[in-house]
DNA sequence: GAATCGATGATCT
DNA sequence: GATCATCGATTCA
């Protein structure tokens, strides 16, 4: 397996939002504890033309980030409680962004438990990351991710911070699904919401 | 499985 | 100051 090269996020959202389906995210905490997962469901936010979309009524201080570089972590707070992973798409000056629903979760289960403060319980993998909320607590991802950009494992030597946030290609999953995007109140028809419908590990 | 509710920062008027 | 918001946990059946 491989990092997904930089073209692969420049290119249109929804696009970008299914073939996304079945990589491998992997991140290195600022503890330096790893954890990955295998991404089986997203969905997809675009700029101007998406209501749905933090981008839909143009630049915004937080929005702004949505319309810069590709391959870059797009990290919000929703309901004032919890975080959300998008990693934002397409040309510069074009807005978008990937928002990452679901993982199966791959290594560092243990340490997902105890940063998401669950004892062990059985099929505690499908409870882990299966929700935007839940995966950001499950990886450490907080707002202090925003602006990341997606990087190799070579980090600068003189960097302080142990951050890593990666996605390796794998194999995508044989069928996958189109569906209407969850949790929001406009836009609503639009099948943008992506997922490997095999997967136990889908939110709702 | 469905319905309900708590939680609170950011955005907008 | 009011409203909104890419949700999660709990309760009920």
């Amino acid at each position: 397996m491989a990092p997904l090269p930089a073209e692969f996020f420049t290119r249109a959202t929804v696009e970008v939002a299914r073939d996304l389906l079945g990589s491998l995210l992997r991140v290195r905490g600022d503890d330096g504890r790893w954890t990955a997962g295998r991404i089986v469901e997203t969905e997809a936010y675009g700029g101007e033309d998406d209501p749905a979309s933090h981008a839909g009524r143009g630049r915004t201080p937080r929005s702004e980030i949505m319309f810069g570089a590709p391959g870059v972590a797009y990290v919000y707070l929703i309901y004032g409680v919890h975080h959300c992973l998008n990693i934002v798409t397409g040309a510069e000056g074009q807005a978008g962004a990937v928002l990452i629903r679901a993982l199966e979760p791959f290594t560092g289960l243990a340490t997902m438990a105890q940063r998401r403060n669950v004892a062990a319980e059985t099929r505690l993998h499908q409870n882990l990351c299966n929700g935007p909320g839940k995966l950001c607590q499950a990886l450490g991802i907080d707002l202090a991710w925003n602006g990341t950009p997606l990087t190799s494992e070579r980090q600068p030597k003189n960097s302080n911070n142990q951050r890593i946030l990666t996605i390796d290609s794998g194999p995508q999953p044989v069928v996958w699904q189109a569906s209407p995007r969850i949790g929001i109140t406009r836009a609503t028809n639009r099948p943008h919401r992506f997922t490997d419908p095999q997967s136990t590990c889908l939110s709702r």
